[in-house]
DNA sequence: TGCCGTCTGTACGGTAGCCCACAGAAGAAT
DNA sequence: ATTCTTCTGTGGGCTACCGTACAGACGGCA
């Protein structure tokens, strides 16, 4: 129920940590990066590098955006909120996809919410620019349906994880999925908060993080969660982790970047 | 995990009734139906009717069709398999949509199962076809994007509700929108394979049945299950079956049938 | 340095849904 | 009509996760 975050305490290490590896660019994001630079280049003029804060809601269920995001060092998380306040994570985005799928497939507004997850920057793009794009029916729409395809299966296998899998294997896949759009892998990010986008009980993530804490698989103070070994994380993750990584790269191949 | 579908007892009285309701046209699939005349005209010629038995796989995981799918009295479920054999439904498919939506989005498969939940008649549009169309960048593309988003809307509500509700619920959210693409309020329908799609045992199923049945709102005998109360239902779903309806009719409000 | 807000650990009873086992009943097949 | 398959009802024990409550500890801030 308690969708809290402070702004305060956290959001810091990851800013100056991440910002300083390398040049802020969009093409730390895949998709941009996937694109012929010949079609890059009618978008990149159009991009605004935005910084993207811990517990920002870059999109109310059911408003219109004026923006698709695309995240770099930054993670979105998508829910949808019950009417009791209780929420539930539909699916991530990061580096390696976009945040805005509802304004080109027609509707302009979805039912769920995006809340930045991890802090840090995006590159975002009008939605005039963006349509005029897609309609183009170029390689970007292409690029575009083929990433809301796997997006569709992260939504799809989250749903069924949520059914059948135990609280431990849904952190690690949760974990995992975190990690694979970080550069580092130092989690800025509180239980509580873990536990209001798995949309479960703060006291049950303490247990399954207490469990790999004590497997010695990662370890964590206040605030931030450290993976120690990744392969110990993958020996207690179900298999939706694999079939969501499978589909992703079947789907958007790792493009040289230009 | 025994998604055991016996082909012999059940797909009678469907075929049957609701075959001499109407006579089958391809516009009562209500996506079909909401295309311009002269945009249907172009797909006309080429669906195929067929018949969709019960039980029936139309697509297996990660199979490509060679045919996109618009049930018009038949009733399809995706579902996830996972690796220990249990399934979790992610959405059904009746006539208000279609099957294939990855044929356009650019993957040609995906990792759910299409199996057939309820027998009935339906039409088949090869991939060809429909690829022409969708390229064509016009009112059915358009449409195509409108359903997938809303597809997504069920799919990821389906999702939240395997986390949040209880058995009973999403008993009544099932119920309601499988009713809502049958012509009668008579479900040819085991609680076995309602438990299967619904991805719980079947004990699950019986028991919330019978506490729907003690309180009049349906009543059943072996394989078949009556909507005596449609506002009972609606009086015990959870909030998830009304955000997709909503958002069907928002994406695809009913087109005057040409 | 000390305070205080927030995060983490733990515990305890409650319960929904699971696993297993089996009995009874309906309907199809012969 | 009888048989036989399959579906439905029921019960008992079990486990994971929930709701609630509270204690301890970390770390930002004054």
């Amino acid at each position: 129920m308690p969708v809290v975050l402070q702004g305060q305490e956290a959001h810091r290490a990851v800013v100056s940590k991440t910002a300083s590896l390398l040049t802020p660019s969009p093409l730390q994001n895949h998709l941009l990066a996937a694109l012929p630079a010949n079609e890059f280049r009618q978008l990149a003029s159009h991009l605004e590098q935005v910084p993207m804060r811990l517990g920002e809601v870059l999109c109310e269920s059911g408003s219109p955006m004026q923006h698709a995001y695309f995240p770099t060092t930054s993670i979105v998380s998508l829910q949808y909120v019950m009417e009791n306040g209780a929420a539930a994570e539909i699916a991530g985005v990061g580096n390696e996809g976009m945040l805005g799928i509802s304004l080109f497939m027609g509707g302009l507004t979805t039912p769920s919410r995006a809340l930045v997850q991890t802090g840090g920057i995006g590159y975002r793009l009008p939605v005039k620019v963006l349509l005029e794009q897609f309609h183009r029916d170029g390689p970007i729409a292409r690029l575009l349906l083929r990433y809301t395809q796997a997006l569709i299966t992260q939504i799809a296998q989250t749903g069924a994880c949520n059914r059948h899998h135990s609280m431990e294997q849904q952190l690690c896949r949760w974990l995992l999925l975190t990690l694979d759009r970080m550069p580092t892998n130092d989690l800025v990010m509180t239980q509580e908060l873990i536990a209001s986008m798995l949309g479960v009980r703060r006291e049950s993530v303490t247990e399954a993080a207490g469990n790999l804490k004590h497997k010695g698989v990662i370890s964590y103070r206040r605030g931030h969660i450290t993976v120690l070994d990744r392969a110990g994380l993958n020996s207690h993750v179900c298999e939706c982790y694999v079939v969501v990584k499978t589909e992703f790269n079947r789907l958007l191949p790792d493009a040289p970047h230009h």
